[in-house]
RNA sequence: GGUCCCAUCGUCUAGUGGUCAGGACACCGGCCUCUCACGUCGGUAACGCGGGUUCGACUCCCGCUGGGAUCACCA
């Protein structure tokens, strides 16, 4: 049996990461096995699902290079398109008393719920309806009826069901302790644990690979799939990813969607390899390609543990992966992020390679990167007046001058070598150390006292630029 | 509260009865150096507690404690 495994985001909301890393380990997983992925949408709450979601889902997943064998945009994959299947099986397991209409309404429910909580008693559904005689060819409810009952699985109350899970082992769950859970809604909706199961069986799924969150659901799902005549599937359940602070990751912890991780600048390699590192590892391996992810994924190799969210060595990953990419491609992905902070786009290619590539050692993100690349961008620099305090002083006036005018001799786009020679000869002729010619050359030409090299800087920038700094600092310490 | 799950440095983890408990991020210090980085060398830092089992437990069993999930006409 090839194996087959699905991810099934709801479209209510953006792609966020704990979530996510889910789909990711279930397509390692197929793909490890030469299996299939499918990509499902779980859009029952028609009130909830939007377009936008979905097409966030769907963009965030192909940016991270996660990609499926069936899904969107096939309607066969979305859960709305198939209600008349979930009809046909809920009437089954009507006629055959394997469930049963519930007549209780959602405030005599919710006062039980109470009465049973001030008890200290179970707060599960108490049973009211499940023996109540019902003729067999009772209508479902229907979105236009607004029949005044629901639909409820009668579960089996004695004996133990047992899920055997591929990361977390075995769990035992006494079937006493399993309430009869609504299946179809009055208002003609199945709900998640019924449409779950028959998609699961539909699409043949062999492994449901999802959080942990879902571990109390299975019991339920697994006695669905026995009503229905069929064999459930192998279960992997994945231990959720917790905020710094152990709370469940949520909007309060900063960025949580691939999409906020993408427009800050980071790469899915990344995101990628951090996602697949927490709850899984390879021996002392930290990198790994999405090549290596797929050889060596497996659930054996996973932890049972919740693991914390680490922004840091996510930002580690990012900066490893910018490393280790060439100035040519960097060019190409840094363009999207200098015009969205507002900057012309230079036209010369050739230009952006070299200015990344004397800032990519110094940035972690994209956007750190464009951030640091200011003085590049733009002419218009600040220069920090604690910077210029400490190094443009009125001693420092001639040797810049001397500096200026040696480099306007040069051309325009002069090399790093040709500007070693000047600083020499600057150097000497005044006496001093490269340090203290240094720091005032940097303050003057980008503002501050962080910078790349100064010869790269300049080699960079370019003569007319250099010199018009350099004039305009000589200028403002004479002031 | 019931049920289920979990427990090695601050964090992610290696470890499957005998290790000085290893690696990575972060942090601290040295070196490199025109600043900042990069790089490099080194350092601080962990088996939650209590019982067993065993010649020997981080590793196996039980209890405790602590965390988490879940108990909807949401998914």
């Amino acid at each position: 049996m090839t194996v087959c495994t699905r991810y099934a985001p709801s479209p209510t909301g953006s792609l966020h990461i704990g979530n996510v890393r889910s789909g990711l380990f279930a397509w390692l997983y197929a793909r490890h096995n030469g299996g299939r992925f499918i990509l499902r949408i779980d859009d029952t709450d028609q009130e909830r699902s939007t377009r936008e979601s979905l097409e966030e889902i769907v963009a965030s997943l192909e940016w991270l290079g996660i990609d499926w064998d069936a899904g969107p945009p096939d309607r066969r994959y979305f859960q709305s398109s198939r209600f008349d299947r979930y009809r046909e099986a809920a009437a089954r397991l009507l006629r055959e008393g394997k469930a049963y209409p519930c007549y209780c309404t959602p405030q005599e429910l919710e006062a039980k719920r109470r009465q049973a909580e001030r008890e200290h008693r179970k707060p599960g559904y108490d049973g009211t309806c499940r023996d109540k005689p019902y003729p067999p060819e009772l209508a479902l409810p229907d979105r236009a009826g607004g029949r005044n009952y629901t639909i409820r699985f009668r579960s089996p109350r004695d004996g133990q069901t047992v899920v055997e899970d591929l990361v977390k082992g075995h769990s035992v769950f006494q079937n006493s302790e399993l309430d009869d859970l609504i299946i179809f809604r009055s208002d003609g909706v199945p709900t998640y644990n019924f449409a779950t199961v028959l998609d699961d069986a539909d699409f043949e799924i062999t492994h449901v690979v999802r959080g942990d969150d879902h571990l109390p659901n299975t019991p339920r799902q697994i006695q669905i799939f026995r009503a229905l005549g069929l064999t459930p599937p192998a279960y992997a359940h994945l231990p959720m990813v917790a905020g710094p602070d152990g709370k469940p990751l949520s909007k309060r912890h900063g960025a949580t969607s691939v999409f906020a991780y993408r427009d800050a600048g980071y790469f899915p390699e990344a995101l990628l390899n951090y996602l697949a590192r927490m709850g899984w590892s390879h021996g002392d391996q930290e990198i790994f390609s999405k090549r290596e992810l797929i050889e060596y994924f497996g659930f054996d190799a996973c932890g049972k543990s919740p693991g914390i969210f680490n922004p840091e060595k996510l930002l580690w990953l990012n900066f490893h992966y910018l490393k280790e990419r060439t100035p040519a491609q960097l060019a190409r992905e840094v363009i999207p992020f200098i015009e969205r902070r507002g900057y012309q786009v230079p036209g010369d290619m050739a230009w952006i390679e070299k200015m990344v590539a004397t800032l990519r050692e110094r940035a972690k993100t994209l956007v750190e990167l464009v951030d640091f690349a200011h003085f590049y961008l733009s002419d218009d620099i600040r220069i920090d007046p604690k910077a210029a305090a400490k190094f443009l002083k009125p001693e420092i006036a001639q040797p810049l001058g001397a500096l200026a005018s040696a480099i306007a001799a040069l051309p325009e786009n002069c090399g790093e070598s040709a500007v070693q020679q000047v600083f020499e000869q600057v150097l000497a002729r005044f006496g001093m150390k490269l340090g203290q010619l240094a720091q005032p050359v940097r303050v003057a030409l980008t503002g501050g006292t962080v910078s790349p090299g100064i010869y790269e800087v300049i080699a960079v920038l370019g003569r007319s630029r250099t010199v018009a700094r350099l004039n305009r600092a000589i200028a403002q310490i004479g002031a």
